[in-house]
DNA sequence: TTCAATACGGATAAATTTATCCCTGTGGTT
DNA sequence: AACCACAGGGATAAATTTATCCGTATTGAA
């Protein structure tokens, strides 16, 4: 629910402003969630820093579909909203550790029992979602 | 993670296939999962179907940001993915009511949970939220 | 000297998702 | 007759999200 910062709007107070054209809902709970972590991307990040995966070039190597450049996006996203943050050693070649924040530890056994979800009903849902590949005509 | 079947594409066979050009993910729970529930405003259709707020109507007042004909395509979208089903009363004026599948209960434990995560934590959420749209310069 | 490994991000294109506009139909009410 | 309520969806525009391409930088190894 964030994209990149690739716009900006600089107005005389020195503030600079992410040109978003529509509001963001922050009513209730599920608003707050969805902004959080409905990214492509960020449930699967959070589960591998959760396990232990905690360098960018590893995670990369378990999420092979996404690129380095695309995780790296959604990285900064769970950063910014301190789910997670990093140890950068400041060493050549450069190491990065990534680890959940409280914040992100607290949210961890509810996306364990999504990937559950997920797969005690994995036959179901491969179901359904190739039907949205091929219909029968009409 | 759906979008309206709108462009169609007729092969000899008969068969209809809508024309997606990135691949499904669909190796993991985390995967699956995202497919059937990551939509703007799912979480909130099956919250609210789940309390018993069954006609659409109801549910649009519910949802007042979002416009009926949105609510209309994540319903379908739900109800292709056998989340929720629908009983159309056959009278005028026309008269249906949303209910959960057995699937469609079987998430709801954990979409409550997500609720109460957010609810839990939203001053944080609200907090970093905010900070997307107004940065420092630079 | 050239290449691999490490990590990061600007600019831009592509794809997907969400929103808007407007129309269909029926029966009851004003 | 004009309008309300109900529910639904086609066509298309807008917005957002995701992907691609390519560049930066440093150290050590072949």
């Amino acid at each position: 629910m964030v994209t990149e910062i690739c716009s900006l709007n600089n107005t005389e107070t020195g503030i600079i402003m992410y040109e978003r054209k529509l509001p963001i809902q922050e009513e209730c709970g599920l608003d707050l969630i969805r902004e959080v972590v409905f990214g492509k991307w960020k449930i699967h990040l959070l589960y591998y820093i959760s396990q232990g995966i905690s360098r960018p070039g590893q995670l990369q190597k378990n999420i092979p579909e996404a690129s380095r450049r695309v995780l790296n996006i959604q990285l900064n996203q769970l950063e910014d909203d301190e789910l997670v943050a990093k140890t950068v050693y400041n060493q050549q070649p450069p190491k990065v550790e990534y680890y959940l924040t409280d914040l992100g530890k607290s949210i961890m056994p509810i996306i364990n029992e999504l990937g559950r979800w997920g797969d005690t009903h994995s036959g179901h849902l491969r179901r359904v979602i190739k039907k949205r590949l091929i219909l029968p005509e009409a």
